[in-house]
DNA sequence: TATAATAATTAGATTAAGATAAAACTACTA
DNA sequence: TAGTAGTTTTATCTTAATCTAATTATTATA
């Protein structure tokens, strides 16, 4: 059984190396996890000991495949626990994350299996997230970020990809959610800022915002 | 906020105490918690500490009213956790204890009050247990275990006074749930056993097994 | 390609929670 | 009331996870 802490370590690789696609730093992951890299190299020995990772000194490290499932399996609960909390408890889709972050280190698989079929097998969870299946499958959607979209595009909100309570409460004031129609009318070379047309109002969104909002590529 | 080592240690002394109705021993704690004696010690004075019991070395040791609180409010939860597995992700009465014993100590209150609304606002958990309000009163329902219960007598059971798998697991087979209606046919004297009528069958329990179910008290 | 800047690691402490073994206290009984 | 059994505490160690400061690698650049 892994601790608490190694839990943590085996999810923010898996995160950090799901977006950038190479070896993960020890400074990317005590940003991640506020820690020293200290201890990060220490944790990382740890992992590397009990084969949940690959790692070699100063190169980097990425996870093992058992180290995968173990990652894979913490955010499978995660996103089933977010679900739960926006769909059966009227949460709102930015106060989840920090309560999931408890929930998803409950131990028992037959418990998840069973918040899985009370929720309906769901695919996605509220920020849009793909969740992973029980066999460790995580649907890969194709989506683009919509800083990327050429001015005239049309097309509906996919996700986001940070799970951010100021980024998320901002994004609600502008009326926008999972599924929302967004229409780029104009770009501003100097910041790379977007006028946008959100369900027929017209905002202002900085490139910041746009480049965390994923719209379908088609 | 107090560590998990410290909610656990604060629960066990309620327990005890809620039985025992006086001060908790050493022993006591190290034997409901599984740890040495010398550990009890350490975290009793840490627990002195933080002003979360009333201590003096070798008198033994009692909650102050916040650490009572902290020990009621886990009590709920846990209780609270375990309805919702049962009620929603049909989980039987005999398997919920160890999972809710990780629930409980989730923190957020916004969560455990939601999940408290979403159940129904129930009063007692599973086992016939009641639950503490979100205001920290346990309503006190008078009841007797079913040893003291005299020949002809007729009853339902109002819940158990051990969470044990194989204890719950006995009782299922039995046909004996909450609210299950018991007649008492005969008194065994050389061991105290009862043979009694379960729903039109009969049969025969042990003292043990009595004397942990409860009866509503008239 | 030598050197400065940055990143990562090692060394050595600290803290929380546990353990064992020895010492100290309490309570019972003869 | 003295001795002893049982309980509790103290002293000391261990392990996991963290930290800071010092050292060592790597990388980027002049």
């Amino acid at each position: 059984m892994n601790t608490l802490a190694e839990e943590n370590y085996l999810k923010a690789i898996l995160n950090i190396s799901l977006s950038t696609n190479k070896k993960v730093s020890t400074n990317e992951i005590s940003n991640v996890l506020k820690t020293s890299p200290a201890s990060v190299t220490d944790m990382l020995k740890k992992l590397l000991e009990k084969k949940l990772v690959e790692y070699e000194k100063y190169k980097g490290v990425e996870l093992s495949n058992i180290g995968k499932q173990y990652a894979v399996n913490i955010i499978r609960k995660h996103r089933l626990w977010e679900t739960f909390l926006v769909d059966h408890l009227e949460f709102n889709w930015s106060e989840v994350h920090e309560i999931a972050e408890e929930l998803e280190h409950i131990k028992s698989t037959k418990l998840i299996n069973k918040l899985d079929t009370f929720l309906g097998y769901p695919k996605f969870d509220p920020h849009g997230d793909p969740i992973p299946s029980k066999e460790g499958v995580i649907p890969n959607i194709k989506s683009t970020s919509l800083d990327q979209m050429e001015v005239g595009f049309t097309g509906h909100v996919l996700g986001v990809t940070i799970d951010d309570k100021l980024f998320l409460d901002y994004l609600t004031n502008l009326n926008i959610k999972i599924g929302t129609k967004i229409e780029i009318i104009q770009k501003i070379d100097f910041d790379q800022s977007l006028i946008v047309n959100i369900e027929n109002i017209k905002n202002h969104i900085s490139f910041d915002v746009a480049k965390n909002i994923l719209i379908k590529n088609y």
